[in-house]
DNA sequence: TCTGGGGTCCTAGGACCC
DNA sequence: TCTGGGGTCCTAGGACCC
């Protein structure tokens, strides 16, 4: 696929997520819906995938874990980005290690990788996008004047913590630039943009302003949902659907060792549906106690459901949403359940974890998610599990 | 015909307290 | 005729990120 355009689909291969180099110099945008570019992606022979999870997922556990191996500490911030701390260098021995560290992810794992090398976390990602379009692929701005002139091509849309909105307020003022970003007045970012734009400014200026991520800390609301291929009309589909997306969520509650205080399921029809009205809603139900048991969640999101469930909507998307998340152990109880019943659930919920995880997802699963569901999302044309499925290995033809 | 899924932080305004 | 000063908590909405 080197060399190629290429994108990768959402699910349902619904819109644009992702593109190769070669895919942006089309001109195909970010999130764009892809029958729009159907035909274009024929003329242009642009490859478009269907997205694989399990296998970037995978992969990018082995570039974080090489990442580790080289002793700087490494803070990972995404599926395919992460910072190390290095110690302060001049700029060619800074170099020397972005060289090394990528040349060794290129030889172990076949991926090519950028690197941008500064002062602040905002810097850097300037400088990688640089790096992103030289040959090495590493680029260090440590030097005042060095780094300058490259704020001063370095567009405010394109700098990270700037979004549309922002980016519009500042070109108003007449604002284009990194570098006029940098020596702006504070007190007029602040009013006009928030104390997390100033953060940025500052961080432009070299002033670290962002803070270590707190590996520990829980998640403040864990997601599961969906848009359905073909829209659900019935409750009975909506239930089943629910009940998969709060074993979903139980799952990843279980994982961070946590229990939720509340669930709120939400639906949706389609929003671009121009035949019938649009109709979104959403409900919290707070639990009895908090729970990470996935038969206390799914019960609780079906009873909320019946409440926002309106007859004769076509429902394109769906699903819930817990908060107040709380670590296992520093759960309040509640009065009348016995701590044996609760300890009974617990290791229940453990058991059909671990099944899960030995003979793979779904292997054991709820009867309210439905046993054939017509709602699951299409993938239609996935790259192969080459690093987590057996039948996918790659195979090494010896006869050639 | 077909339009993703998951998060975080900040702010303004309202309700309340003394 | 005149009507204080200091707080907290909650929520919705908006901004941003991947």
């Amino acid at each position: 696929l080197i060399g190629r355009p290429l994108v990768i689909l959402s699910n349902n291969d619904g819109c644009i997520v992702a593109r190769s180099a070669e895919a942006k110099a089309l001109g195909i945008p970010m999130g764009a819906p892809a029958f729009h570019y159907r035909e274009l992606f024929q003329r242009q022979k642009v490859i478009a995938l269907s997205s694989n999870y399990i296998l970037y997922g995978d992969m990018s556990h082995r570039v974080m874990s090489t990442l580790e191996q080289f002793g700087h500490p490494v803070d990972v911030y995404s599926i395919d980005e992460a910072f190390l701390s290095l110690p302060l260098l001049p700029p060619s021995e800074l170099m020397e290690i972005g060289t090394h560290i990528r040349q060794t992810i290129k030889q172990w794992l076949g991926l090519p990788i950028a690197i941008g090398i500064a002062a602040t976390q905002t810097l850097a990602k300037a400088a990688n996008k640089i790096a992103k379009k030289n040959k090495q692929g590493v680029m260090t701005l440590t030097e005042e004047n060095i780094l300058d002139t490259h704020l001063a091509e370095l567009l405010v849309e394109d700098i990270w913590g700037i979004g549309r909105g922002h980016s519009a307020t500042l070109h108003k003022k007449g604002i284009t630039t990194a570098l006029q970003l940098k020596n702006c007045d504070d007190l007029w970012i602040k009013k006009q943009c928030g104390v997390q734009t100033l953060r940025t400014v500052w961080e432009l200026r070299g002033i670290v302003c962002s803070q270590e991520e707190d590996k520990n800390a829980l998640s403040k609301s864990l997601i599961s949902s969906r848009s359905f291929t073909k829209p659900l009309l019935t409750l009975s589909e909506l239930n089943e659907a629910i009940a998969t997306f709060a074993s979903i969520a139980g799952e990843k509650l279980r994982a961070e060792k946590a229990c939720a205080g509340f669930v709120s399921v939400f639906l949706a029809s389609s929003p671009f549906n121009t035949q019938q009205p649009y109709y979104s809603n959403a409900i919290h139900i707070r639990l009895p106690s908090p729970s990470a048991y996935t038969p206390d969640l799914i019960l609780a999101a079906q009873n909320g459901l019946k409440n926002i469930f309106k007859q004769g909507i076509a429902y394109k998307k769906a699903g819930i949403c817990l908060g107040e998340i709380i670590p296992e152990f520093g759960m309040q109880l509640d009065l009348w359940t016995p701590l044996e019943k609760l300890d009974k659930k617990r290791v229940l919920m453990e058991k059909i974890d671990a099944l899960n995880q030995k003979w793979g997802k779904k292997s054991i699963f709820y009867a309210a998610e439905g046993v054939n569901p017509s709602w699951k999302p299409q993938h239609s044309r996935s790259s192969p599990h080459y690093t987590t499925s057996w039948k996918d290995l790659i195979k090494a033809n010896l006869n050639n």
